[in-house]
DNA sequence: AAGGTATCTAGTGTATAAAATGCATCTACG
DNA sequence: CGTAGATGCATTTTATACACTAGATACCTT
C-alpha cells in the first residue's frame, strides 16, 4: 500500500483544478440562485442563520470525520471504524455513531448471526452530504501537502 | 428583509438539484482520480487520514461558521460578527478567530484611528474553502426545510 | 472429553481532561 | 458615560482514557 505523498502529473492537477473551479462556480450560482428569492435585499442574517443550521450537524468532533470514513470507505463495522480513525475511544465512537443515526446521516443495520454483527451505512442523505464534501476535503489534500503537485 | 422558509419554484429546483447531482458526479470523480494514484490499492486508512485532517481545521464548533459569515457577509468587525452569530460569547468569538488566524482561514486587519478598529477578512485559503462548501450549506438548506420545495 | 483460557464482537461505566459558555471586568478613546 | 475589542474566571458541556461486560467461538491442557 502507498503512504504519504503522492506525485501527481501536470495533465490531473488541471483536471482537479478545474473540478475545484466548478463546484467554486456553482457554489456561487446556488447562492445568487437563493438570494434572488429575497424581495427586497440580501438577507446576510438570515443567510448566516442558514450556514449555521447547516453546519450545526457537523461542527461537533469526529462527525465529518465518521462520515468521510463511511464515504471513502463504504459500510463498516464498529471495530473497523475504530481501526481507521485513529485516536477515537470507543466510547466517544459509540456516541458520535448514536448521533449520527439520530441526525439522518448514518444507519446502524443488524445482521444477526451468530456472531451478531453490526454494521453502519450512509443513507442516502449522508451520501449527499459527504459528496457536497469531498471537493473540500480535495482542496484540503492540497493545501496540506498531502499530495504534491507537478515538478 | 425577507425571513424565514423562501418558496422555490419547480424549475429552479429542478436546477439545484441538477447541480447536486453534478457535484455529487464531480466528487466520485475526483476520489477516484486521487485513488488511481495508488498503484497497489486503495489505501482506505491514507484516504481516511486526509479527510480526518481536512476536517480538523473545521471540526470544532463555530469555526465553520465564523468561516460561513465572513464568506456570505463579507468582512466584518468584532461585535458585527458578534451580533450575526447568534448565541456565541465573546470570549468563544475571540478564542475561535485567534484560531481561524493561526490556520491561515481569517486574516486580522487592524485600521488604526482613532478609533481603532479590527476586522476581520478571508484570506485566500478561507475563500477558497468558502466556496467549497457552500454547496453542502445550499443543499442543507432545502434538507433542512429552510427553502420550501414547489407546492 | 472436560475444564480453563483466550479472542473477537459491540459496546457501557466511570473518572478525568479539555472545551465552550455566561457573566463580569478591563483598556483606550471620545 | 458609551463603544469597541477583548480577557478572567467559574460553571457546564463534551471528549478521552481506561477498565469492564456479555455472548459466542476457538484453542490448549490434563
Amino acid at each position: 500500500m502507498a503512504s504519504g505523498p503522492l506525485r501527481i502529473s501536470k495533465r490531473d492537477l488541471r483536471r482537479v483544478e478545474k473540478s475545484v473551479d466548478e463546484v467554486m462556480g456553482l457554489g456561487k450560482e446556488i447562492r445568487t440562485l437563493f438570494s434572488r428569492y429575497n424581495d427586497e435585499e440580501y438577507d446576510v442574517g438570515w443567510e448566516v442563520d442558514s450556514a449555521v443550521d447547516a453546519f450545526s450537524v457537523l461542527s461537533s468532533r469526529w462527525t465529518t470525520e465518521i462520515l468521510a470514513t463511511l464515504y471513502i470507505a463504504g459500510d463498516r463495522r464498529f471495530n473497523e471504524m475504530r481501526g481507521l480513525l485513529r485516536g477515537i475511544s470507543s466510547r466517544t465512537l459509540s456516541d458520535k455513531l448514536t448521533t449520527c443515526v439520530e441526525n439522518g446521516l448514518v444507519e446502524r443495520i443488524v445482521e444477526d448471526g451468530p456472531p451478531v454483527r453490526v454494521k453502519y451505512s450512509l443513507t442516502v442523505h449522508g451520501r449527499r452530504a459527504g459528496a457536497l464534501l469531498s471537493p473540500f476535503v480535495g482542496y484540503m489534500k492540497i493545501y496540506n501537502g498531502k499530495i504534491d503537485g507537478p515538478a
